[in-house]
DNA sequence: ATTAACCTTTGTCTGTTTGACAATAATTGG
DNA sequence: CCAATTATTGTCAAACAGACAAAGGTTAAT
């Protein structure tokens, strides 16, 4: 038996006084309405209507049952609405994961904007190097650089993840600007150690593929401290354009050898992407995001900043 | 579809955290249980379960929803548990409507009896010679007299209706006691008015009905006072034998004429009936009722007390 | 690394259930 | 007393849930 349609018809029934009118108010026959009651009925084992042709009243156990029964379907209707709600609008927990550097440069700066336009969005960033898995939900986004996006995960590709070598202007007075890649093994380089180990510097030329990479001084994930370190003249190192860019312009750093190919991994396209799962119903607090960042992290030409 | 079906699922899958032991539990095959949550799924335009093949675990809406269906789910168990214990314990209120002169006599002093027999009976009692609807749901059962039952109306007889002329031995004592029903029409009568107008005094000899009514004294509908009116010797009136008959016992009142056929009414079988609605269900209230009243009012010859 | 086991999903068929429509029974109001 | 309204019942067609088998995919163990 379909319980909740006998429920609803019989709630029906009573509200309006007559199988009739509530047979009308569903849309099916009267006798559907009796058949469904009548069900209802037998599996209580109970009489909840009292029908004298022209009034049908609830009995003492009928009226108690349609208070509780009323109470119920609305409850189960409100439930209903707040999924619908929760499909609608933008809300509930977003869990971030993102790369740290990224992260505390470009990501959380937006994030205050997209709080305030998002107010029923709770934040959840977890800033890491290491990739979350996005496929365990342990995380609604993800920012990644050079990401190989698996079937079920939608990869969005925010900006190019350039490499490029940089120093502070007090070093290169020091210890000379390099003309050329090879000559970067020369000098002290300050490493970043990505979960896979210390990314090395790569020229090429051709096709060909060279280690370049310079004297150990620092190797760290802690990318804040290299740039610190750069900045204070200590050396090297092959820093993302979108990280570098603002001491770029201040002319606290110099960017080197802008002309060479030098990159960090030999893979050519090197990007920052956005991650998310895609499941059959898209929630809209990830598409919000999503949507967000996008607009403001890439440029039109793809390029980004 | 069938909502609640799927609900029930999908909440003892939340509970269980995979397909097949909810299946297990409902004793279908998982195929039922995916289809089910597939279709809730689709009708909320929501995914409510993560699946990872190992691990299914509520998404952050199925989780909210699994929370609110759950206790909708189990507040539903409830009203039916409540419905059913009504039709198994005595409960509610129970509306007895009941001639006057009977239920003071005879009913009122039963009921604190059964008050304390079936505490849960709340007791609603009307007394009254006027017929109230039994079939508009005013009253759960009635106690009447001559009543001609209908189709829907159980009607069992409690004991006899049998009328018979009384007076106070002290009226006797001057007036003198009537050797024949024809005598009754020179002496003081004190009549009951029934809804129908005042009940005559009807003598029968052979075929032939004879009205042998007295001079009327008082007319009333209220027997008690025609009582006190006859204990204090003002006539004679026509008794229920069961309501004379704690006064014959001590005295205070004498039975004349005990062989003839005298009565109030051409039905031979006056009784008085006690009248209950027949529904598909019968209502445990009311047969806590009727058998307690039967158990006590019923002498084993059907002749009442 | 490869295989095996387990779980969810999908396809197809069958039995049950629901709804539609018409006819019947019963009661109320004029 | 008759007409109108209402609930119920009978019958048929359509929709739906369940059974069973097979497929697709992921984890765990060899």
């Amino acid at each position: 038996m379909n319980q909740l349609l006998a429920l609803k018809y019989f709630c029906k029934v009573v509200e309006s006084g007559s199988f009739t009118s509530a047979a009308n108010a569903f849309s099916v026959p009267p006798s559907s309405i009796s058949r469904r009651i009548s069900d209802l009925e037998t599996s209580l084992g109970t009489n909840l209507l009292k029908r004298s042709t022209r009034v049908v009243k609830p009995t003492e156990i009928g009226q108690i049952y349609f208070e509780q029964v009323t109470e119920i379907l609305l409850q189960l209707d409100q439930s209903t609405e707040s999924v619908k709600s929760y499909q609608t609008t933008p809300m509930g927990q977003l869990r971030i994961s993102s790369m740290v550097s990224f992260g505390e440069q470009l990501l959380c700066p937006l994030l205050e904007e997209f709080t305030a336009r998002y107010p029923d969005i709770v934040l959840d960033v977890s800033l890491s190097d290491e990739l979350s898995s996005l496929a365990n939900d342990d995380v609604d986004v993800a920012i990644r650089g050079g990401y190989a996006p698996d079937e079920h995960v939608h990869a969005i590709r925010l900006m190019p993840n350039e490499f490029i070598p940089v120093a502070s202007p007090a070093y290169l007075a020091i210890a000379g600007t390099p003309s050329n890649g090879f000559e970067l093994r020369e000098h002290p380089g300050l490493f970043f150690r990505t979960p896979r180990g210390p990314s090395p510097w790569l020229l090429k030329t051709g096709d060909q593929w060279h280690d370049v990479s310079g004297k150990p001084i620092v190797v760290s994930n802690n990318a804040k401290w290299l740039i610190e370190l750069g900045l204070r003249g200590k050396g090297i190192m092959m820093a993302p354009r979108w990280s570098a860019n603002p001491y770029l312009q201040t002319g606290e750093l110099v960017a080197l050898l802008d002309e060479s190919d030098l990159s960090v991994s030999q893979n050519q396209e090197l990007a920052i992407y956005l991650l998310y799962q895609k499941p059959r119903y898209l929630v809209p607090k990830v598409k919000a995001f999503v949507d967000f960042l996008t607009e403001r992290l890439m440029s039109p030409d793809g390029n980004g900043i």
